[in-house]
DNA sequence: CTACTTGCAAATATTTTGCATGCCA
DNA sequence: TGGCATGCAAAATATTTGCAAGTAG
């Protein structure tokens, strides 16, 4: 009893990569576009197994890993040892962003501050890397890590 | 049979957090300050076990986790599901700095390209934060993953 | 139809914890 | 000596995989 209902907008995705079309996948990609903030594998399975206890874990982790292979879908770990998910910025079309992470409750916000000095300075390391050590570089990351108003008071 | 020749570093480390200064734990804090990458527990246990085999791999993360917890060792978590761990910087009093990562085998390289315009916008991009999301910003990461040499050629 | 997907359960991998023993201060 | 630290084994998490059954194309 696989529901379509939320592969309209999807199918492109899945034709580009040669995978086949299916509820599951498509609602994982949905919860990840309507998101805020990037999804654990348990936010998504919680949710998506609620709406219909037939999907199991073991899908969403393979969606995942499927995706994230295809670069449709980045992975991030933030320290508290249970990666997360969402949508690359050229499947978003949104600005690029990273994440401030509370390190006391790992609440995650995306920012995007200084987008020009970043990309200034990016550009500058970047091509400092690939001639210092030979790497290809595809991609970075910035994560900034504090506490978040609420866990500051409880402390 | 704790062999504590290598704690005469580091007494003063542990008297400062109040912990009891032990064989296993002086063998930890050696080994990070002569790696010149991040390690791993696992990487941790297997020496210090090939040395004494009557070191356990719990020792080694509890003592990584109360490390971690005082602020002298930084964990780091680069996308292989296993963290890897370092002296913090304010303990080596090296120079400032983030890691190269190859998302192919997760091969890590330390790097420390243009600090001062890091310095610039970093301190901007954390003001700007504190102000909009009233955090307290206490560190930040950078990491930029490529290739390396090695599994470019292969790929 | 046929091969790709899925669900379930079992297997891995990493990290944490309980408890009896050991050892630092 | 007293309480923190350790080792071992068992537990808790997170993630992956084998296999039989389901379904997209």
């Amino acid at each position: 009893v696989t529901n379509k209902d939320n592969c309209h907008n999807w199918t492109h995705v899945f034709e580009r990569i040669g995978a086949r079309i299916t509820g599951p996948r498509c609602d994982i990609l949905e919860m990840l576009d309507k998101a805020e903030r990037p999804l654990s594998a348990h936010q998504i399975y919680s949710e998506l197994h609620a709406r219909n206890p037939k999907v199991g874990l073991a899908t969403v982790y393979r969606t995942l890993s499927l995706l994230t292979e295809a670069e449709i879908v980045e992975r991030l770990e933030f320290g508290d040892g249970r990666a997360r998910y969402e949508l690359a910025e050229h499947v978003t079309q949104e600005e690029h962003h990273h994440h401030l992470v509370c390190e006391r409750c790992f609440r995650v916000v995306k920012y995007s501050e200084f987008p020009q000095e970043e990309r200034d300075l990016v550009r500058k390391v970047a091509g400092s890397l690939e001639a210092k050590f030979g790497f290809t570089v595809e991609r970075h990351q910035m994560h900034f890590y504090g506490l978040c108003p609420e866990c500051r008071q409880r402390a």
